[in-house]
RNA sequence: GCCCCCAUCGUCUAGAGGCCUAGGACACCACCCUUUCAAGGUGGAGAUCGCGGGUUCGAAUCCCGCUGGGGGUACCA
């Protein structure tokens, strides 16, 4: 057992957005390195041209850093290892695989790219096993020569041992073994110069002093390739660890965008909290006991543990995650701490000021009041502008008079009803919630209503909608003034409908 | 086709031979609370532990086979 200090890395290949299940590596990469004193290292994994996407790269990195998931080294934070784009790193891939194929455990293949497909189809219509026929293994010094000699670039091939077998230890799953004789003679080095993923892979991981390699189980094949690698260069391999997948809710395939959100930037977008999505995707592949799953980031560090981590595969439950969200609003996170949260989705509508973003305003001490109200309803954050739109503008009258009518009661009876509400809370303590309760339900009883026939019209008057918080807080917090104008309008409406 | 992985309520899971008449959570249903909607509280329904063989005094837990699901099979990662 070596000692070797513990670092693990995370290594994107910006083709695209950064999903839940690159996170969810992310994470228990992150988690292990911080549990255990280590480092983490970002690398980002730019070796396919054709599928590069320039802007994913900056989206991997706000995806990352919103859910907190800071590195040690990679971009932005150059380290002894640097530099952590594998596209800057070509003369190391070009240097060992040169060094393969001078020591015989890699070769150069001539063969173009219409041959093998023709060689795959062939294979295919005789019912044989689709591979390479390892042509190019027995090319002469001349044969090489004159093939170089026609301009033709070679890409290069890993010579796999064509007998014995490799054995791949997982730390979730154990022994895998595997007969050589099956495996192919893979491309470690492309035609444009660029190493494919094995070579870089396996290249870098060693050069960055990687202890634990920890990436999904769709990697497991690929496993003995590697280790075979590891071996050919006389290097220690690191720990292989193969996360469970995560299959699209339906238990049909990998996670995919076809059956919802699934990109980091999505949810932060519509309004999920990183707390919660990290805490979710914890969930996914990991537990702790028979009861306990909520736990804060700090909690995850202390007791992620690779022996709790499952290899079966887990469906992607966006029903879960959705109530994990809400619960971390409702009763994880502070009054102050959701209200900060929600001033820039109250900005993006209009409907407070850039001094609402000043933790000791008045507007911010209102939005808060304001927030104390819906927090307990709000299921993402993006709905607050929509639950509070009444409390910060005056456009509240566009609803339908019938929605100030409720079920056995008449209008003659609501306008009655709103007019003696008015006069009532002219004379009432706005401050004082249990005076504004006690003045209402007393009227309630005066004028022989239940009390939701009278609070019901008031809540219209005032809000413009059937749904609302709390009748009193929402008047306490909304005030006298605005509250008086609002019942007078609906008065109005009332009035001009009758007659 | 070939290689490989996986297998407990609809879903995520606890369970590392007797504590299991299988525990928790999401979703679902009912009731309570109640001025609406949430939240909360209580209760309910829901798994012969995929099937079949073993091993054992005893198996969800160990072994084998089968079945099912998933992954891989590129000059993608």
């Amino acid at each position: 057992m070596s000692e070797k200090p513990i670092r693990v890395r995370f290594a994107p290949s910006p083709t695209g957005d950064l999903h839940v299940g690159g996170a969810r590596t992310a994470l228990f990469n992150w988690l292990f390195a911080r549990r255990h004193g280590g480092d983490f290292i970002l690398r980002i994994e730019d070796t396919d041209q054709k599928r590069l996407v320039g802007q994913s790269i900056a989206g991997i990195l706000e995806s990352l850093s919103w859910l907190g998931l800071t590195w040690d080294e990679g971009p932005g934070v150059e380290g002894l290892h640097a530099p952590y784009f594998q596209s800057e790193r070509l003369e190391r891939y070009r240097e060992h695989v040169d060094r393969l194929v001078r020591e015989g455990a890699a070769y150069a293949c001539f063969c173009s790219p219409e041959r093998l497909t023709e060689l795959r189809e062939a294979q295919m219509a005789r019912g044989v096993p689709p591979g390479y026929d390892r042509y190019c293994r027995s090319l002469t010094v001349e044969q090489i020569g004159e093939l170089r000699a026609q301009g033709i670039t070679p890409v290069i091939r890993f010579k796999m041992p064509d007998s014995g077998t490799t054995t791949v230890v997982d730390a979730l799953r154990g022994e895998i073994s595997y007969e050589n004789r099956l495996l192919e003679d893979t491309v470690l080095m492309k035609s444009d110069g660029f190493p494919t993923y094995h070579l870089a892979n396996v290249v870098d991981d060693h050069l960055m002093g990687i202890s634990h390699v920890m990436r999904g189980e769709e990697w497991i094949p690929s496993a003995p390739l590697h280790l075979q690698l590891y071996r050919a260069f006389g290097w220690e391999p690191p720990a292989l660890v193969h996360l469970p997948l995560i299959l699209n809710p339906n238990g049909k395939g990998k996670l995919s965008k076809r059956q919802g959100a699934v990109g980091v930037l999505e949810y932060k977008q519509s309004g999920y909290v990183p707390e919660a999505l990290i805490n979710y995707l914890a969930l996914v592949g990991w537990s702790y006991d028979h009861q306990r799953e909520i736990f804060s980031v700090g909690d995850l560090i202390e007791l992620f543990s690779l022996e709790r981590v499952s290899p079966s595969p887990a469906r992607f439950s966006f029903e879960k995650l959705a109530w994990m969200n809400q619960y971390y609003i409702n009763h994880i996170l502070t009054l102050d701490d959701v209200s900060r949260r929600c001033v820039p989705y109250l900005q993006a509508a209009g409907l407070v000021t850039e001094a609402a973003g000043e933790p000791d305003s008045a507007e911010f001490s209102y939005v808060r009041d304001v927030i104390a109200l819906v927090k307990d309803r709000l299921k993402v954050l993006t709905e607050v502008a929509e639950l509070t739109a009444f409390f910060f503008t005056e456009g509240t009258e566009d609803y339908e008079v019938a929605s100030l009518v409720p079920r056995k009661t008449t209008p003659e009876v609501v306008l009655n009803a709103l007019e003696r509400a008015r006069d009532s809370l002219g004379e009432a303590d706005f401050d004082n919630e249990a005076d504004l309760e006690e003045r209402l339900r007393g009227l309630a009883e005066e004028l022989g209503l239940k009390a939701g026939q009278l609070f019901m019209p008031i809540r219209v008057a005032v809000t413009g909608r059937t749904v609302s918080p709390g009748l009193f807080e929402t008047l306490r917090v909304l005030g006298k003034d605005r509250s008086l104008v609002r019942l007078e309008t609906a008065a109005g409406k009332l009035r001009n409908s009758t007659t």
